[in-house]
DNA sequence: AAGGTGACTGGCG
DNA sequence: TCGCCAGCCACCT
């Protein structure tokens, strides 16, 4: 048996993508919020450099995490504010008149209860 | 290999 | 309550 392994666990990028995967239709979570479920609580920022890096392909629904606020920081080039609110509208997430998300309707409380699996 | 960047947050005035 | 500032982390030259 081998005495070390190295690349036990999968690289950052990829440990987000499975988490923002498992978001529910019409729910949202934050980046602070992902980044804590995927072991790294002070790692926000780099959840968004994951979610910026993916190919449009990719079916990974990176709409469903915004900021702490309930509002979209996403860059607004390339229309991609407007798209990601255009999505979350279709799965039914609700926006306050101050443009923010409400989160006390809408936050995914985690993967807890989705799969059974206490953490 | 060292420095710069960004789809974040929390704290402070 | 709101805006600004500095800290943090992963990734790319």
């Amino acid at each position: 048996m081998p005495a070390s392994r190295p690349d036990q666990a999968p690289p950052f990028r990829e440990r987000v993508y499975a988490m923002v995967r498992r978001i529910p239709r019409g729910r949202v979570a934050s980046y602070g919020d992902v980044a804590a479920l995927v072991g790294a609580p002070r790692a926000a920022r780099g959840v968004g450099a994951a979610l910026s890096a993916l190919d449009p392909d990719d079916d990974v629904p990176w709409w469903r995490v915004i900021n702490h606020q309930g509002r979209l920081t996403i860059s607004p080039v390339h229309g991609l504010r407007v798209l990601q609110r255009t999505l979350l509208e279709q799965e039914g997430v609700r926006f306050r008149s101050d443009d923010a998300v409400d989160l006390d309707r809408h936050a995914w409380e985690g993967p807890w209860g989705d799969t059974g699996q206490d953490p």
